[in-house]
DNA sequence: TCCGCTTACACGTTTGAAGGGA
DNA sequence: ATCCCTTCAAACGTGTAAGCGG
């Protein structure tokens, strides 16, 4: 695979643009990495089918997303978000015979929001010193919600993404350097109940505030332990390649079980037991900006759910590393909501946002989300985040649908893989990171 | 009838205030 | 006065099961 690092080579000159260096003077210079916590619990949801419960107050995501960070500019300050983005543009239903189905066409995108770190902004030597855990973070399907939650709907994939962004406050986004990441482990299936027993026994075993339906005795132990529940092969895997890894990568079985139908007749080659689980590809990229739409939040870019008949085929090599890079739009707090969901002059521009699957599929509609951020901080989200602020209601359902968007064929993991040329970076500011929202 | 969603519930964890001792 | 530790209750996070509604 060509390295995404190759891209650096774009940026890692005298910048095109001269915001191309970070809010605080210092130009990026090394590669972020990002590496995910727990990779070996969350394979073995994974090879399951990891499902997540979504509840109209906000449910919290188990096993919750944690990450490390490295490579980061130790003085400079840095902007942690992470978003749920849809892995194709499909709604499942769960099949009596154990395995998830194609139900039809996805929902209209909800607003798409994005969950900033408590921490943000932070130093970078603060972000490396210790894992950062999104534990606060939950989503939901109340389409109205008032909390910031994500928003999500039931019987539809997600995969979580985060973005380091080098910005001394929200305000300062705009011309940051910034990196993507996601790790195709963390991919889920939103659910108001859970479909597969398997899962409902991992989150039980797993989760301590579930001890109270795990079986009596023995297995009351956290999952550091060796379970006694029988039955569950990846449960057992785990602990055992946790006992026996010896801090080695854990070694998990490629995909002995799968729930995804179509991941069975693709041959889907996610998750192997590379070397360093969670280790990410990453990218530099800079993020210029036209300054006039500072008043506006984030804008998300829309990402659309790639129309993908098959979940199958995809997650990379890059993923087999345990993360991706992830292609992307390079560009922040732009454009205002309703000029994100107008069709994009070029489409089948490069930077516009990949996915990890592709296929023929009907794109589906809504693919222009709404996108905003939401930070746990009460106040302080309030202080840093108010700049942002624009009409202060929930849009949902968007009106009207925007356009679908055609993905182009890059849009799959080998474009993860090997990232493309950025010719002209004015244009970036076309495409918004984030879409815009209120909640 | 089926399927997805909501709600109440029991059980466990987490959190933070209050109190006591060094 | 300050710090540290313990205790305890409230808040919060879980999955379950029953019921509802399209």
């Amino acid at each position: 695979m060509q390295s995404i690092r190759d891209l650096k080579t774009n940026f890692s000159g005298p910048p095109a643009v001269p915001v191309a260096t970070g809010p605080d003077g210092y130009l990026q210079q090394g590669s972020i990495r990002m590496t995910l916590e727990d990779p070996d619990l969350w394979k073995t949801f994974h090879e399951n089918g990891t499902e997540m419960i979504i509840t109209k107050p906000g449910r919290r995501m188990f096993p919750h997303c944690k990450i490390n960070l490295a490579g980061l500019i130790p003085c400079a300050k840095y902007i942690l978000l992470v978003d749920m983005v849809p892995e194709d543009g499909f709604r499942y239903k769960w099949k009596v015979d154990d395995k998830w189905e194609v139900a039809g066409k996805a929902e209209p995108q909800p607003p798409c929001r994005t969950y900033l770190h408590p921490d943000s902004p932070a130093l970078g030597s603060h972000w490396m010193k210790q894992s950062m855990s999104f534990l606060k973070l939950k989503l939901t399907n109340n389409t109205l919600d008032q909390h910031g939650h994500i928003i999500l709907h039931s019987m539809h994939r997600y995969h979580p993404r985060f973005h380091i962004i080098q910005a001394d406050d929200m305000f300062s986004v705009r011309w940051s350097v910034f990196q993507t990441f996601t790790f195709p482990e963390t991919a889920f299936m939103a659910v108001t109940a859970y479909q597969n027993t398997k899962i409902t026994k991992l989150k039980i075993n797993h989760n301590p505030f579930a001890k109270g339906f795990r079986d009596e005795g023995t297995n009351s132990k956290r999952y550091t332990h060796r379970s006694s529940y029988e039955g569950y092969e990846g449960d057992e895997d785990l602990l055992k390649g946790k006992a026996e890894a010896g801090g080695g990568p854990a070694a998990v079985k490629e995909e002995r079980y799968s729930p995804w139908a179509t991941e069975r007749e693709g041959g889907r080659t996610e998750s192997p037991g590379g070397n360093a689980p969670g280790d990410m590809y990453n990218a530099e990229q800079l993020v210029p900006a036209p300054a006039s739409y500072l008043p506006y939040r984030f804008h998300g870019y829309g990402k659309s759910p790639s129309p993908t008949a098959s979940v199958a085929s995809s997650h990379s090599s890059a993923s087999a590393r345990g993360g991706a890079f992830e292609s992307r739009v390079p560009d922040v707090a732009t454009v205002p909501d309703h000029d994100a969901a107008k069709p994009r002059p070029n489409p089948h521009h490069p930077l516009h946002p990949h996915h990890h699957h592709e296929t023929g599929a009907p794109p589906p509609p809504g693919v222009l989300g709404h996108h905003a951020i939401y930070s746990p901080y009460g106040a302080a989200s309030e202080q840093s985040l108010g700049q942002w602020g624009g009409p202060g209601h929930a849009q949902y359902p968007p009106p009207p649908p925007p356009p679908p968007h055609h993905l182009p064929a890059e849009y799959s993991s080998q474009a993860m893989h090997h990232g493309y040329h950025h010719g002209n970076v004015a244009e970036w500011s076309q495409y918004p990171l984030f879409s815009y929202s209120c909640w």
